[in-house]
DNA sequence: TGACGGTTTGACCGGACGGTCAGATCGGGG
DNA sequence: CCCCGATCTGACCGTCCGGTCAAACCGTCA
């Protein structure tokens, strides 16, 4: 990542980010205007423009900084631990992001939903590379009959699916769940819990 | 829903209707633009808002009569036929919409990624109403032991977000897939019968 | 104090966008 | 054939948006 030399530099940088993030995942890339983030920054429109190239630059920025920390929890999953807990560790680090980082999983969401026109070349590489690497552990663990046989990418699909659903759709589910129910995310976090164990508890 | 008289009012506003789908779906609400709308409908621009009084009139008339298609395969769900069948069969007709439907499944996702400024009434009204509705039923199976307990509200969001994450992040599933497995949806459609005859299962 | 690089901004540009309007075109009934 | 309402369009308007630029500002070091 291009950090820029002085304070003041990584101090605007961090200030403008911060701003487009709030802007983008709110209103998608066309949908955000650069006056819209200079506002939310609390700077003048050619002072972001000093700081990055365009508006799309800030995207790109963004979104490659992000993936990093999104994929962060499934290179944790570790080979030599438990299947089962392993699985629903990463469940739960999933789940966390949403809960912690919904800004962040709606900009990744609007990015793909547009067909990932910014970040095409790294899903196919990167991501497609991890996730078949993971799959691999999880078919040695289905092979030594630690986990129900299922198939692992979509096995994976389902995770990413049921967690970013309560960051990407947090508005239909606190509707749907009504006033009553401040924070779906402990029942969340329940849920996804049992529905797991009972998918991958080895048949007997 | 208003429709108009004469045949060519009905022919042009569904030429409209259906050429702004692709639009909006694809672009979202604020990326997409009216031009462009004109050009895949085939009609000059100022004939569109001859027949639509606005930008924002075509995209509700789109989501208003959406929702009403979207929430049929749940309201399908009879509290009298089998529980597990029944379930099986709301998630089949779910993972059909997103294989025949993706461009509506899209635009929905769109919406509520935004905070569903369109829509968030009709959310709040009937989408809420009727899952309650059915959350009974899911209760009542539950409560005879006639399928698993858990909770009814967050079993139905596990379904709309499996079934629909395969329209919405078909780029994605496909990316990671590869170009070997061409169509997800067999698999997916086996992967998602196996989770939820295991999540379901009585426990005995 | 003055000079200088790094930083900030008001004013502006060209193009795109949503929407309007006066008038042209069409098509069927008298 | 003409008329009349429905349908359609070229030209246009005001606004917004991404981006540029010359000039101003600021802290620091000589």
């Amino acid at each position: 990542m291009t950090q820029g030399r002085t304070r003041i530099q990584q101090r605007n940088r961090d200030t403008i980010l911060e701003a487009a993030l709030d802007v983008f995942s709110q209103h998608g890339f066309r949908g955000a205007t650069l006056d819209q983030i200079a506002e939310v920054a609390g700077l003048s429109k050619p002072n972001l423009l000093y700081y990055f190239a365009s508006k799309e630059a800030i995207h790109v920025a963004l979104l490659s900084q992000l993936l990093v920390t999104w994929l962060d929890p499934l290179r944790a999953m570790d080979a030599s631990g438990d299947p089962v807990e392993e699985l629903l560790g990463y469940v739960r680090r999933k789940l966390e992001l949403s809960r912690d980082y919904p800004r962040e999983s709606r900009l990744f969401a609007n990015e793909i939903l547009q067909g990932a026109p910014r970040i095409r070349e790294a899903i196919e590489g990167d991501l497609h590379a991890l996730v078949h690497e993971k799959c691999g552990v999880l078919r040695a663990w289905m092979d030594q009959g630690r986990i129900a046989p299922v198939h692992p990418v979509h096995l994976i699909f389902s995770i990413w699916a049921m967690t970013q659903h309560y960051a990407d759709f947090d508005v239909q589910v606190r509707a749907v769940l009504g006033p009553d129910e401040a924070d779906p995310f402990p029942e969340a976090a329940r849920f996804l819990e049992t529905l797991f164990r009972r998918l991958l508890a080895p048949v007997g």
